[in-house]
Order: C-alpha cells, then sequence, then structure tokens
DNA sequence: GCCTCTTGAGTAATCGTTTACGTAATCGAT
DNA sequence: ATCGATTACGTAAACGATTACTCAAGAGGC
C-alpha cells in the first residue's frame, strides 16, 4: 500500500502538502495540487485511518452494545442508529456487540473496545459493570444508554416510560374483564423490565386487586425459555384468563406455548405484550401490544451521541424520553 | 489517559519493559514485572489500540457488510460470526454496515472500512462494486462472500444451493397438485435469487410444464414491497393456486397481502418460500419453506476468514456449500 | 534600494506502541 | 584471570499520518 510519502515522492512535493491537499486544511498553488492528485490515482493510494486516528485522537468509531441484534427491537434501533449517523454525514462506524445479558461478556467488550479507542458508545447495559461504566462517565466518556439505565450512573439516556404503558396494557386485560392475570416475566437486569412489573402491579392495584406472587412466572430471554415459561403459566391452577408478556421474546414462547397445549387466544386465554413485530398484523393470533419507537430510539441515541461528540451539547446528562403506542388487536379478548 | 511511558517512568524501568510485560513477549524478572504490574494499576493504563494496530499493522476488525441486519436470515448470520470469532479466542470486533441493497452505499462502505484497516471482510455484495471488490480480492485482501457470489470476483465464500433447493419447494407444491404456481421475485442484484428463480423453472419444466412470464411479480426486498407485490400476485386473473416466495420479505409481503384481501391460506391459495422464521411453528399460517442454516453460514464466513488471517490457510479461495432443510407446513396445502 | 506582506510549501516534532539490536552484569568453566 | 553463555533490560527506529513552525521568493510601498 502506498503511503503519502509514496504520494508525496511521485508529486515532488512534501508530505505536509500532500496532507493539505487530501484534507483542504490550506491553500495548495493548483497546479502543485494537480500534480498530487494524480498521483494519488496513479498509486490508488488511501489514506491510512490508523495513523490518521492515533494522529487526531479520534476514531471515527461508536461502540453499540446491546444484548441481542436477533431480537428485532434493537436490529431496528440499530438501523435507527446507523441510518441517523450517516445522515449527519460522519464517515463513522459501528461496532455491534452483542451482550447476551451477560455481564462478563459485557465488560470484555467494554474493556476490547475502549482499547480500541471508540469515540463513544450506545449501551444498552446488561447490569453488572456499574462501576466500570461509573467511572467511564466520570472521564466525561460519551455514552449513551438506550432502552435501559443505571440508577448508579448518571449519563445521557433514551428511555420510554416503561411503567405506564404497562400499566396501560394491563388495565386494557381489566378493562376486558379479565381477572386472573399472570405475568410472564424476562429475568433481565434491566431497569426497563422491573418498571414493566411496577405497571403491572399498578394496574392491579388500581382495579382493587392485590398481585399475586403465584401468578409470576420468570424466564430467561430467549424463545425457548420463555416457551417453558408460557408452560408453566397454562400449568397454574386455575389457569389464568390473561397474561402480560413483558417482552417480544416472552411473547413469542407463550405463544408456542399455547399452540404446544392446544389452546387458542383469546378464546381459551388472552395475552397482551409488550414490543410490537414487524409481522403483527399478517399472522394469527394477533397480539395486543404495545410498541417501542425502537428506531426512534436509535436515532434518539445517536444525536445525543453526535452532539456530545462535536461539543454541541456540554453539561449535565439530559433523558429523552419517547412514547409508546398501544396496538388493540384480536389477543386480549 | 496514561501512556506507556507514564507506566515506564512510574516503575523505574524502560517502555520496552513494560510492552514486554504487556504482551509477554519476552522474560522479565518477577520484581521488575511486578512493579510493572502494580505502576499499571496505580495509573489504571489501558493500552491504545490505534498505536498498537498502526505498529502492527494489524487492527482486529473485521468489516461484516450485508444487506439489512433487520432481515432475521442476516442477524442470525451475523450471530454466527460473532460467537464463532469470539470463541475463537480472538479480540476481533465486527464493523456492521447495512447496504439496504444500495451499490452505492455499499461502495463508500467498503472505502471507510478499507481506510479504517480492518483485518478482512465478510460481505454479501449488493452487486455493482465487482471492479472494486476484484482489486481487493486480487491484492490479496481477505474476503469472505456470503449468501452470495459474484461471478467475476474469486474468493472464499460460503452458499447454500438455492436452484436445488428451489426446485424442492416448487416441486414440492406440484407434488400437492398446484399447477398455476406463481413466483414473488425480489428484486436483488444476487446471484442467490437467481439461482431460485432457476429452481423454480427446472421444477416447472420437469413436470413439463413452461414457465409462464404473467406469474413472475418482481418486487423490492422489504415487506411493504412485497406487500403490493402480493397483491399483485393475487389479481392475476385466473388467480394462480399457488405461489413461491423467493425470500423472507416477499413471504411476509404475500402472508399480508393474503390477509388483506381476506384470502386464506392454503385454502385459497398455496404457498411457499425461502428463508424460514424463529417464530414460523407458533403463528399461523404456517409457512412451508426452505430455511437456511443462516447462523452455520456466519459461523463458516468466520473461520474461512480466520484462517486467512491467521494464514492457516493460503491458496485459491475455497467454496462451502452448506445444506438447506425442507420444512413442509400448512401452507402448501 | 530597503522594508514589509503575502504566497506557497517544506522541516520536523508528535501521537503511543512494538521490536530489532545492543549491552551490562553475573556465573561457571577453563 | 579470562572467556563465552546466559540473564535482564534499555535505546531508538519504525508505523503513517497531522500540523506548528519556518522560510524563500516575489510584490508593493516608501
Amino acid at each position: 500500500m502506498a503511503t503519502i510519502r509514496d504520494v508525496a515522492t511521485m508529486a515532488g512535493v512534501s508530505v505536509a502538502t500532500v496532507s493539505h491537499v487530501l484534507n483542504d486544511s490550506r491553500y495548495v498553488a493548483p497546479e502543485t495540487k494537480e500534480r498530487v492528485v494524480a498521483a494519488i490515482a496513479e498509486l490508488d493510494y488511501r489514506r491510512d485511518g490508523i495513523a490518521r486516528s492515533l494522529r487526531r485522537s479520534e476514531t471515527g468509531t461508536i461502540g453499540v452494545i446491546i444484548s441481542d441484534i436477533k431480537n428485532p427491537f434493537f436490529s431496528d434501533l440499530y438501523k435507527g442508529v446507523e441510518d441517523t449517523i450517516n445522515g449527519l454525514g460522519e464517515n463513522q462506524n459501528l461496532i455491534l456487540c452483542n451482550t447476551e445479558e451477560d455481564a462478563d461478556k459485557e465488560r470484555k467488550y467494554l474493556d476490547v473496545i475502549m482499547e480500541k479507542r471508540v469515540d463513544g458508545l450506545i449501551l444498552a447495559p446488561a447490569g453488572g459493570n456499574e462501576d466500570y461504566l461509573q467511572a467511564l462517565v466520570k472521564r466525561q466518556f460519551p455514552v449513551v444508554f438506550v432502552d435501559r439505565s443505571l440508577s448508579a450512573v448518571r449519563a445521557d439516556q433514551v428511555v420510554v416510560d416503561n411503567r405506564q404503558a404497562a400499566r396501560e396494557l394491563v388495565r386494557h386485560l381489566l378493562d376486558r374483564g379479565h381477572r386472573r392475570i399472570a405475568i410472564l416475566k424476562a429475568t433481565l437486569h434491566a431497569d426497563s423490565i422491573d418498571r414493566r412489573v411496577e405497571g403491572y402491579e399498578d394496574a392491579l392495584r388500581a382495579a382493587g386487586l392485590a398481585a399475586d406472587p403465584c401468578l409470576r412466572v420468570d424466564s430467561a430471554s430467549d424463545i425457548d425459555a420463555a416457551y417453558r415459561g408460557g408452560l408453566a403459566v397454562l400449568d397454574l391452577d386455575p389457569r389464568p384468563d390473561a397474561v402480560f408478556c413483558t417482552n417480544n421474546f416472552m411473547t413469542l414462547g407463550m405463544v408456542r406455548a399455547l399452540d404446544a397445549r392446544g389452546l387458542s387466544c383469546p378464546a381459551d386465554i388472552a395475552l397482551v405484550g409488550f414490543d410490537d413485530f414487524p409481522w403483527a398484523d399478517s399472522f394469527r393470533p394477533r397480539i395486543t401490544a404495545v410498541a417501542q419507537p425502537s428506531y426512534e430510539m436509535g436515532r434518539e441515541a445517536a444525536l445525543l451521541l453526535h452532539a456530545r461528540l462535536r461539543k454541541q451539547r456540554t453539561g449535565p446528562p439530559i433523558t429523552v424520553t419517547l412514547p409508546t403506542t398501544m396496538l388493540v388487536r384480536d389477543s386480549s379478548g
């Protein structure tokens, strides 16, 4: 690979001049510039981003750490980030890391991408690395939390009102006359999930019902586990007449469990879920759900981070709360 | 941020020694090492990956360029790559780029990630950058094609036998007695899609039928476009009694179109699709489909690339062909 | 004819590592 | 006492850019 020195030699100028035509950073006489440009083309020179980063202490890469890109919520969010960064005209790239809700994995990813000197970080924390992140933030390293926040760490964040949305969803079930409402809860160390449980309890309480611990089933956050959790919900005696799924994997597992038990929804049991699916309207059962603005969350996160990086915003961290959408379909009866 | 020099000073040794304890690259007396380690801890020193990359000319990042991470096929594939790289014990990170089938976007991404000096590239080409990629490969830059290949560019690749799989899928429709079989084709510049069309024609021909051009509807590769394409299929006169969808977005759009027209599947029209869905068993209609081993494709691509990077394999490019799985469900009648 | 400004471009330090060479010190063997 | 090996570590040159200084030459003012 040709270096800037090769270009300089070929064009009969100094490396400084080449650098300046490359970056348009000072006046270069037209004929000189032309020679440089010709040499660049001739040698098929591409500047070395690594050397450049070292010098400028800025890499043009951003770390995105989420739990699972296979979750449509996150892939949508990721697209939001990517499109927004591109739209801002930055030549930034994203390093994507999936933690699978594993704090150790998250920690390891944090270590290596910090070593790679990413310019900033967009993060849906798995929990368990509060100290590390706290240290980052204290060092003024640009971090934006998305979907989840960490009470111990004050940084920019973009979230939705999980509690309120869950409350609305469960109230809807109550309005439809359901009383024995189970909850299939994903066991994540995510405050978002905790808020959803609170919303569930709020709604029950408001209806004069107590949250019966027997009606709560915990499950790891993947479809297979949720399927087993779903079976457990259905095996409760007496069977609940409705179930609230705290995220989309729970919903998917629950639907599979219904199918496995030969039960139909909403006839045998009603169901509402947090998170919508891209194909929600085409397939049956049609799930009543709260849709999060996942793409916009990614977009907002990118904007927050960008503003920090460009120093367009300094000072205390801010929280962007985006609205959810309640989508009433068939599954709620 | 502390540098290696700071550490050296604090420990009272040279930078070389610090570097050597960092990399375990030569013997350092236990007491000396201890002082260095202490200084590292004291200063919370983290080595600068950028400087390191510059010196070693190796960045520990790999570019992954696909069309759309929201496509479950690609998110699964991505996970396969990521898990495999991690499993290999490399501290590699992945830069993920979504081209949305846009050659210009792909080109731009190629430019910036090559400038970032990624160590290698895993790519599902959108088409249109053959020359550029050809040049890369000629320069011995490690590239692995996945899902799609470019006839003009010989590089390592991992694919499935699209033609054979499509043939099997359509033969299945023929076996079920369907004769008027439409095809909803994604307009991608991807050889994989072309092979699927050929498989469709093969099957028809083998049954003594001609591929009627009227039965083919082309659509951009996203759900909304596929929905409109699906409506067009349904509006054919006479209506086809079956339809073959060339990828998962086509299937999703087709199902929505059926729903919009109040038609049911397979009663009114049968349907088979290329690509499976994670939730295929839980929701109705249950789609008969060919499942690609997307995760394994990512895994194989990662292995191929890794072997090149570690020079465990040199010489001519190889092609890994992975088997597909035919999943007969309800939608084929 | 001397001085100052402007124009255009070169010199060399610097970013933070890695690593090819060197070298001082210790030791056992002769 | 001298010598080669061995042990332990330091010196300084890369890696390929960016950029603060510097400077020569020509223009213009007096």
